[in-house]
RNA sequence: GUUCAAAACAU
């Protein structure tokens, strides 16, 4: 059985998914009893996929194999949900988590999923209103920061993107690389590459590594500028700094 | 060992 936890996990992570679903219902029908892991990798194999009901009927027969999903097995459900805009959907995960039954709790990884599904939604409203209930469960976190962030700027409010990092950092929560990437590239997008390359330099001050994804966007924002010649002086810059281009 | 946040991609 231990071994069976093990090459399931491998599989799924070196894509190979399919093959791992074979072996956990090959094992299932055998009698063996999987690990609460194994379930849940193959839960968020299945919605990552986009194959919801296939990810509900499964976290619903786990009790039968004696085994009660957890909120790691919720969470996988409830993202699968809202990365489908599903809204409705995750709203029914989360009541299910916050009064059905009751053997789970949400935690903040509940809540981060929510604000991102609200956010890529469309949903502002719906976001702040669970920031409220959040403070009832748990302290957001860098993730929650950036989730916000990336909110902001994408509808290029970069105002509110500044003062959400300025709250962070006044809270104690040093930002990372993707919080600083999400704001140049609402910078980038928004067509204020003077803000955007002033974070690059923070960032740098602040000993974070720019990685590729942070590279593109810079490069992306001055090349959809027509500003070619400094596109590729930065390119040359980032290969200096030894990140290979995708 | 399992769940959450960032970029680009012509025809």
């Amino acid at each position: 059985p231990y071994t069976f936890n093990k090459s399931l996990h491998h599989l799924i992570r070196s894509n190979c998914g399919d093959l791992s679903l074979k072996l956990l219902f090959h094992f299932l029908s055998r009698g063996y009893t999987p690990h609460l892991s194994s379930f849940n990798s193959v839960i968020s194999y299945f919605c990552k996929l986009g194959h919801l009901n296939s990810a509900q009927n499964l976290l619903n027969s786990m009790p039968k194999f004696n085994c009660s999903p957890d909120i790691v097995s919720y969470n996988s459900l409830l993202d699968g949900y809202c990365r489908f805009l599903n809204i409705r959907g995750a709203c029914l995960i989360m009541k299910r988590i916050c009064c059905g039954g009751g053997n789970v709790r949400p935690d903040l990884v509940t809540f981060n999923i929510m604000f991102n599904g609200f956010c890529k939604a469309g949903m502002e409203g719906a976001a702040f209103m669970y920031m409220g209930v959040m403070w009832k469960y748990c302290i957001p976190n860098v993730v929650t920061h950036s989730t916000f962030i990336d909110m902001f700027s994408k509808m290029g409010n970069l105002d509110m993107g500044f003062r959400v990092l300025n709250g962070m950092r006044r809270d104690g929560i040093l930002p990372n690389s993707v919080v600083f990437t999400s704001l140049i590239d609402g910078c980038c997008k928004f067509g204020n590459m003077g803000e955007a390359f002033q974070l690059y330099g923070e960032m740098t001050e602040s000993s974070l590594l720019p990685n590729v994804v942070t590279y593109t966007a810079l490069i992306d924002g001055l090349c959809k500028q027509g500003m070619l010649e400094r596109a590729e002086f930065l390119f040359s810059k980032m290969l200096e700094d030894g990140i290979r281009p995708n």
